[in-house]
DNA sequence: CAGAATCCTTTACGATACTG
DNA sequence: CAGTATCGTAAAGGATTCTG
């Protein structure tokens, strides 16, 4: 296998234009963490402690095996989560912030407020622009 | 042409699970509408007032005129931008961050002075699990 | 200059089945 | 139960060209 963990919000590419701007700013990096549709609800969904990945799928819902384990992997990749398997039968994993994770839950927090304060108005807006 | 809007972080598609989870949750909004590589990184450059396209781009570097004009055109579905075309010749266009767009930019503040402050953990982390 | 039209490559994400 | 292996679809994003 090729365990590819570049592309989305795995390494994160600096787009190396001539001029330095926002391309190749700080802020790219953590907007590219959040450029996926699973990281930061995983984020989310781990903000109150240790999780087993069925508990997390309970949780979330939608969410495949498949891409749940690919997305965990990432968080790990950029040291946001940590995994640790216990030796059983049968096998109980759960997968953790770290510190470094926790600190992204307060930017998190503010989306969630801003959603439960303003997602009627973006929904009104998708409406308004379907049917005219 | 199709005028496909739909898709990532045009509308947004709640999954329908049985359970009622975070899924289906308000927070989903938010997450989704900033789960493109492109989203948040213009509203971030349209911060200070309107702009251009073409000094969009050069602002961000990186982005296709393609891809420039499908990200504000979904940013404008949403209601978080508007469009403004002066008629003349040549062409002049302005985008603007709406009121509600406007309401974004705390959230997104946040995560810029988050990578400010953790980008260089987000970045060892990667090393160290490429070099191991 | 704004942006539409094409073409193309990558990959995210899902469904499903299988292994230890 | 955790996770991998496959397969398949949709779409994001880039490069380029063309037009008013």
């Amino acid at each position: 296998m090729d365990r590819t963990v570049g592309g989305s919000s795995g390494t994160i590419r600096y787009v190396t234009s001539d001029q330095p701007q926002l391309a190749d700013c700080r802020a790219r990096l953590a907007f590219d963490l959040l450029a996926n549709t699973w990281n930061a609800v995983l984020i989310w969904a781990l903000r109150h402690g240790p999780c087993r990945p069925g508990e997390l799928r309970g949780r979330i819902g939608g969410i495949s095996p498949k891409v749940l384990t690919e997305t965990l992997r990432r968080l790990e990749f950029n040291g946001l989560v940590t995994r640790r398997a216990y030796v059983e039968s049968p096998p109980r994993v759960e997968y953790e912030l770290t510190p470094l994770g926790a600190t992204l839950l307060g930017p998190i927090d503010a989306f969630g407020a801003w959603a439960f304060e303003h997602g009627d108005e973006v929904m009104a807006a998708q409406e308004e622009h379907e049917a005219p």
